[in-house]
DNA sequence: TTGAAAGCGCTAACAA
DNA sequence: TTGTTAGCGCTTTCAA
């Protein structure tokens, strides 16, 4: 009955394979193994694993039982090689230690592994080219898809699915063939500007980081609209680094330089307690004197002294969209081109007071 | 010459297999069809792509403009098949959103790419079910191996390599066969008490969080050992969850009950922020009344108002013992049992002076 | 230096 | 309801 197979898998081939590769390897347990224990076909015990039907509820006990009994577990590796789909996605994420970031890359991770996918966490440092070996790596692995938070454009893509979140592609337009999903920036921008101006600051400056992020120019905008809707002056500080130490050291010699902001929209928390740290040195209070916004309520925001007026984003609605979209489009069932822009609010705290 | 092939792989098989799989997808590009192309064989492909040596230099050239002419891009998962090796590792991690964690597992990772290894990131958000459902899906992805920031001893796991960071696995003793990296959590402990009383503190309460932690007990003796040397008396405040709000709450509660320290030593940098917001709340300043001590040397040490000293583990060191210590022994090279403990420093800040 | 072919563990078409 | 077997893309042995 197994003579048939004695060509391709014979007993005496097994415990060192030819190329000697298993010496020191103890006997693996597969699909075959499990089969011959339960006295049925591999096709059966694939069967039940994948509850195809076909087997009877005796069979399906007795091969559950056997597999229990080894520890067995499906080799996921011959199965993605047979279905040309490794049920891995791949994440590029330009900084998983950004709480921002982090967050974002870990409610995807916990959306997809609902879906019995595998993340691979890429990290790019803002790395072209470290970007490019990661994502040769991805391909190699043939993942399933590949989510990008890095803000650059992958034309070449053609065999996997992919979508941008949280910063879109370069040169992106909103007819692309490709699936953006991002905030609402310009409304964040827009919200924390007119908090302040609601709350009498008609001296807004705002602090944002020098890069060129499309999300940073959006919440630039809407600060400007709301400014234009009051007849207010728009003016913007740069600060080289988003670091609290460099926008310390432009607050200071902003002030020093003669200007004297009733309020400042800072693109991030992290600018916006930088501010803080520039003006306690010069002796100038927050919020009696300055009103301040931070950006992304991180945990900073909500703990930090004074606590921080910032905009929220949900990352939790952004990173299901994400899966969502991914998702649809691995199953066969998404557009080629699709825009989704998630709300914003603001949550008011001391620095607004 | 192509004759003996047709059987298993015809030409006329191709663009829709028997069972209909690849009927949209398009002809898939693979190590014969470069061997076609380049006019050889998939074996010379093979050792040109593993430098394997027995081939011309003009066959190499060869199939390497082919391949990057096609954008070929060899099938990892093929290869994890044939060499039973995914080089793929799971780390099991229980919060990825903290900052510690986030820090040792982006460490991991680097690490890990280096060696040309993919990381798989496990989050558990603490619960035992997902560990173990993590680990199952590793275990049928054939990792290389797994690394466990979790605190649990898995027993099971023979035919993959596994090593403890970060937290000790239960029941852990010193001559377990098993692969332990920690950093010196007594030292760290001591350190900061140590701080404190060289500041003139005489009574200081330790601040920490209620879990069976293995760290927070060695942080807890080494502060105790710090106290004993010097004949003072040791106090504790548990603290239910690592929240700055419960700790602001019991430190609020300690004093109101009578207490009046002079230092304060806590097991996280949250535990310290949370006690200054308590202690602010009672028109206690920090440092001149009360001397506080963090822990992790958090970026929120570094930003808070005011700075926090803190304990700074090497989380770079960590990252890189993990790392070799596991591709020693995939590689075969490394012992059964090891027992790695890195050493802390202490940061001094504002809340020291 | 090169090529032919077995086989890694699995799925699914096809036959029974 | 069940079994047999081709073949996913690759590496490596063996033969030339």
């Amino acid at each position: 009955m197994e003579a048939g197979l004695e060509g391709r898998n014979g007993e005496e081939s097994r415990p060192v394979m030819k190329d000697g590769r298993t010496i020191a390897m103890r006997d693996r347990i597969n699909i075959k193994t499990i089969a011959e224990k339960a006295g049925v076909s591999v096709a059966t015990v694939s069967r039940v694993i994948n509850q195809n039907g076909r087997f009877s509820a005796e069979t399906e006990a007795m091969v559950r039982r056997v597999m229990e009994e080894m520890d067995y577990h499906p080799n996921t590796i011959a199965k993605s090689l047979r279905e040309n789909h490794s049920r891995i996605i791949g994440v590029i994420v330009p900084d998983i230690m950004n709480a921002h970031f982090a967050g974002l890359v870990l409610e995807i991770e916990k959306n997809l592994f609902r879906h019995a996918y595998s993340t691979v966490i890429c990290n790019t440092n803002e790395s072209d080219a470290l970007e490019r070996k990661h994502i040769d790596t991805l391909l190699s692995q043939r993942v399933s898809g590949i989510v990008f938070i890095s803000g650059k454009r992958h034309y070449s893509l053609d065999d996997v699915t992919v979508v941008y979140v949280d910063r879109r592609p370069d040169n992106y337009e909103i007819d692309d063939d490709c699936v953006v999903i991002e905030s609402d920036n310009e409304s964040g921008g827009y919200l924390a500007a007119r908090c302040l101006i609601d709350k009498g600051c008609r001296n807004i400056t705002m602090l944002y980081a020098n890069n060129t992020d499309h999300n940073q120019k959006m919440r630039i905008a809407g600060y400007e609209r709301a400014l234009r809707e009051q007849a207010l002056a728009a003016r913007t500080i740069c600060v080289d680094t988003i670091t609290a130490v460099a926008a310390a050291e432009k607050i200071r010699e902003y002030i020093r330089a003669g200007s004297r902001p009733d309020g400042l929209v800072c693109t991030t928390d992290i600018l916006a307690i930088g501010a803080m740290i520039g003006l306690r040195e010069l002796g100038i209070r927050v919020p009696q004197e300055v009103r301040i916004t931070g950006y992304d309520d991180s945990m900073l925001a909500a703990l930090y002294n004074p606590t921080i007026t910032s905009v929220r984003q949900s990352i939790e609605d952004m990173a299901q969209k994400t899966v969502d979209s991914l998702l649809e489009r691995i199953d066969g069932g998404g557009k080629e081109r699709a825009h989704h822009v998630l709300p914003v609010h603001l949550v008011e705290r001391e620095t607004t007071k």
